[in-house]
RNA sequence: GGGCAGUUACCAGAGUGGCCAAAUGGGGCUGACUGUAACUCAGCUGGCUUACGCCUACGGUGGUUCGAAUCCAUCACUGCCCA
């Protein structure tokens, strides 16, 4: 993987970049759709390619694990294969799950221990086993294993966690080191930033991962609880110190106006699933603000669900019609919610990056924020 | 014409003397959702009220009872069966 810098905002930390992998270049800033397992929910792969315009797009570890398994994936030669994605992948190390299955799970200082959301049998991660099973799912970017610390944590268990996550890390470096992708391309290890909401092991584990000299580097354990205000200063503090010549992942962020201040504080990579999950339960964003199409004030509305969106699926379909699908449980209604929300987010990118580059990205950010963030 | 069963909130449907403004679904309305156990989840859904509470309500009318959606009488309507 190699990463340049193509322009970097005089008045804010905001960059504008090109990542290049072996499957192919990404544009920073960048929103990467989430595949949890091994499919953009309700989207199909040349709607993401042609009509969204996604660049990458992420997998999950523990879910592609449990199901279809990793002969399948390996039988079928690494999930670009078996999905027909043949561009950027990047996989999350399961590390989330860690967080958000943690009533089926224990951790320790070997792995976790979990048990399956879908049958209920016992398995366990370990920061080695992570590696390897990234390895043969074989995205282009893979992460270390970690424990997304809850945003409500108190210092001394986000201390712990953030210890923890350090010890996994140099286990799953080593692994990566020892190992390679059995597909032929190149992989990419990012380390994970923890600690909270506490300033100085926030500075701590982005001194640790700075001095690692990984290819990218990705801020974790935010948008998990704490306030959003918290969150900006944890970006903010750790993107002071991680290397300015390498990408960085702001992981599950966010909502648009999250990522515009994420931004502006010097992030290049982020994934969320909420223009595709948001979209299926009919809250729909777009530059003028959000609006949930449930609503009854939409009944009438035969107007374009977007004039001048991103997508083809904006002014084909009036927002009357669209909530006529979704209210009505109908798979178009999330077909087209699910697109309109990842060609919106893309856009988001493409424009901030626009911006970036021709100077003017301070000047367009609060309008584009005060934008995103209006009820309609 | 005779027999039987029924009539409950927007719909379906439970409740068969007080704990009933009335279970449960559906529908409707409004929220939530941030490295996806999510086409999911939560609240509201007779009127007035922030709430307490008050009023009106279980086909109509009239009774019995301290008290009726629930018991009795009668009328109306619906369904099924027999002529």
């Amino acid at each position: 993987m190699d990463f340049q810098l193509i322009h970097t905002d005089s008045k804010s930390s905001a960059r504008a970049g090109l990542i290049k992998t072996d499957h192919g270049e990404i544009e920073t800033p960048v929103f990467m759709p989430v595949g949890t397992v091994g499919s953009v929910k309700a989207v199909h792969i040349n709607e993401l390619k042609e009509d969204i315009g996604a660049e990458i797009i992420l997998g999950n570890t523990y879910h592609l694990y449990l199901r279809p398994g990793l002969d399948i994936i390996k039988g079928a030669g690494g999930l670009h294969k078996f999905n027909s994605w043949n561009k950027p992948m990047l996989t999350d190390s399961g590390g989330f799950q860690v967080f958000s299955l943690s009533e089926n799970r224990k951790l320790t200082e070997e792995g976790a221990k979990f048990r399956s959301h879908i049958d209920g049998s016992k398995h366990f991660f370990t920061p080695e086993k992570v590696i390897d099973i990234q390895r043969i799912i074989g995205a282009d970017i893979i992460m270390a294993f970690d424990e997304c610390t809850p945003g409500d944590a108190d210092y001394a268990y986000a201390k712990e966690s953030l210890e923890l996550t350090e010890r996994w890390l140099d286990r799953c470096i080593k692994r990566f080191d020892e190992t390679e992708c059995p597909y032929g391309h190149k992989q990419s290890l990012f380390p994970i930033a923890q600690g909270c909401v506490y300033p100085d092991l926030r500075r701590r584990a982005a001194e640790n991962i700075a001095a690692i000299g990984a290819e990218g580097n990705a801020i974790g354990g935010l948008a998990v609880g704490e306030p959003t205000e918290k969150m900006y200063e944890m970006v903010e503090l750790v993107n002071e110190i991680l290397p300015k010549d390498k990408p960085r992942y702001l992981m599950g962020v966010g909502k648009p106006e999250n990522m515009l201040e994420a931004i502006e504080r010097g992030v290049d990579m982020f994934d969320c699933i909420m223009p595709t999950r948001n979209g299926r339960n009919g809250q729909i964003f777009t530059k003028q603000g959000i609006m949930n199409m449930r609503n009854e004030k939409w009944k009438n509305d035969f107007s374009p669900i977007e004039e001048d969106g991103a997508s083809y699926v904006d002014t084909l379909y009036s927002k009357a019609y669209l909530r006529h699908l979704i209210n009505s449980n109908e798979i178009l209604g999330l077909q087209i919610a699910s697109i309109h929300n990842l060609a919106f987010y893309i856009w988001l990118m493409k424009e901030a990056r626009k911006h970036i580059i021709d100077g003017t990205f301070s000047l367009w950010k609060p309008g584009m924020v005060e934008n995103v963030t209006r009820r309609l």
